[in-house]
DNA sequence: CGACTTATTGTAAAAATTACTATATTTAGT
DNA sequence: ACTAAATATAGTAATTTTTACAATAAGTCG
């Protein structure tokens, strides 16, 4: 601290942005999205989608809009992850930022840099390049994060296409988890999760196809309510 | 937003403070430790201790140094719960705000209000009084943390004397999870924790004295490593 | 058609959970 | 010192869940 007392005004010198986390799935591969800076600091380095914060914006508004001036994205429901905040993070001035994430599924949106983004793309997690700012611990802490969730929460198939077969399911988690698991026994452990069998067929594969299936969440929610039932992968 | 083009150093017009909630165990019952505020806006308010940051101070040391000034705790070493932003949260100006916490064992420390801090005194959970700003719902999200994180890490014992009785445990969970639970049975769920029996026994009881116990944190972690135990209540 | 590949279902052993029961140990009162 | 009351602790058997593995079904491709 500097030897003279500081003043109430002083306090109000810094400024906060928010960081969205956006994660996808596709090729048997977690993705997240990242835009190419065209601005500086960092300019031409890849980075989270992110911007500061209006003085008199509220945060959640603030990821919406930023997500949406840099990707091209909307409507995508965010949640907070983590705040980051080391003095030092930001090379023009004490920049505090708010981590949101979200799970999409890649092939339902369209991409589309603009403002001041060079580039929007997906990259899967195994190929991420040296990022702006921390926005590589953001990234990497933040994915703890929705392998903690994917344990308890059924947001699998916010990754998943609407219809899926079980073995794709069943891959997510091997990814995640880096782990492989029993097909017959895997099909139980998801039971309660009331899955429902859909009329149709995989198509274009060169064996017998597996059967699609879908998740009807508000059958699930009113399931867990009567069974008093936790999910736990 | 104005409809003027705001500038790079518009944005460097907020602040941020840290509030710490700091949650104990007495008498049956889970407490959060709170001040009374000496000073406006919310003048003689309850409140969580918390504070400004500094513009070049980081985060956890801030924490630190806050709830030191106010109630007199140090070595509590806090984690990051959620990050607390509404533009109207703070009558004064744009003040965002990053809740820690903790759990202490609360006849460990000695609590001394200080600084603009009027009174700083342990609350029960079930006594909590309109509080000041927006710290009711930040005491309230962080509590649901705390249950969460009761579920799946051994830090109850964060919570208990560092000698307890396995009723004493038992009535913890009880007590956070509002269910009433088979005492034998407790035990056997417990039995992967390796809690050490110490040759004492509880006093100045008028019925046969249980046992003390002690959590061997080191030992416990070599075991989870080397079973690869997941702990789960 | 027949070989091949993968999907799907089934089964039995092992492990964990649950609901009780039984026993032991101490305090407090007579 | 004995007894009743209260609580600690350990044990047991039925039930449920998990695990490992086997068997069958249903497509594709030549």
């Amino acid at each position: 601290m500097s030897l003279y007392k500081i003043e109430f005004n002083d306090f109000f010198t810094s400024a906060f942005s928010v960081d969205c986390v956006i994660f996808g799935y596709s090729e048997g591969e977690i993705k997240a999205l990242l835009i190419q800076r065209g601005m500086e600091p960092f300019k031409h380095f890849w980075a989270i989608p992110g911007d500061l914060v209006y003085p008199n914006e509220d945060l959640p508004d603030a990821a919406s809009r930023i997500l949406h001036e840099l990707t091209g994205l909307s409507n995508v429901e965010m949640h907070q992850s983590h705040t980051f905040g080391s003095p030092g993070r930001h090379p023009q001035g004490r920049v505090i930022t708010i981590a949101y994430f979200a799970l999409i599924r890649i092939t339902d949106f369209e991409i589309k840099a603009s403002s001041w983004a060079e580039k929007a793309q997906w990259v899967s997690l195994n190929e991420i390049p040296a990022l702006a700012f921390d926005h590589s611990t953001i990234l990497s802490s933040t994915y703890e994060l929705l392998k903690q969730k994917l344990t308890y929460e059924p947001i699998c198939f916010e990754l998943l296409p609407e219809r899926f077969t079980l073995n794709e399911l069943q891959q997510l988690y091997e990814y995640a988890f880096n782990t492989i698991m029993d097909k017959a026994n895997f099909r139980k452990k998801i039971k309660p999760l009331h899955l429902t069998p859909l009329n149709e067929l995989q198509i274009n594969v060169k064996h017998r196809p597996a059967k699609l299936f879908k998740f009807d969440q508000p059958a699930y929610l009113t399931a867990v309510q009567e069974d008093n039932y936790q999910f736990k992968m």
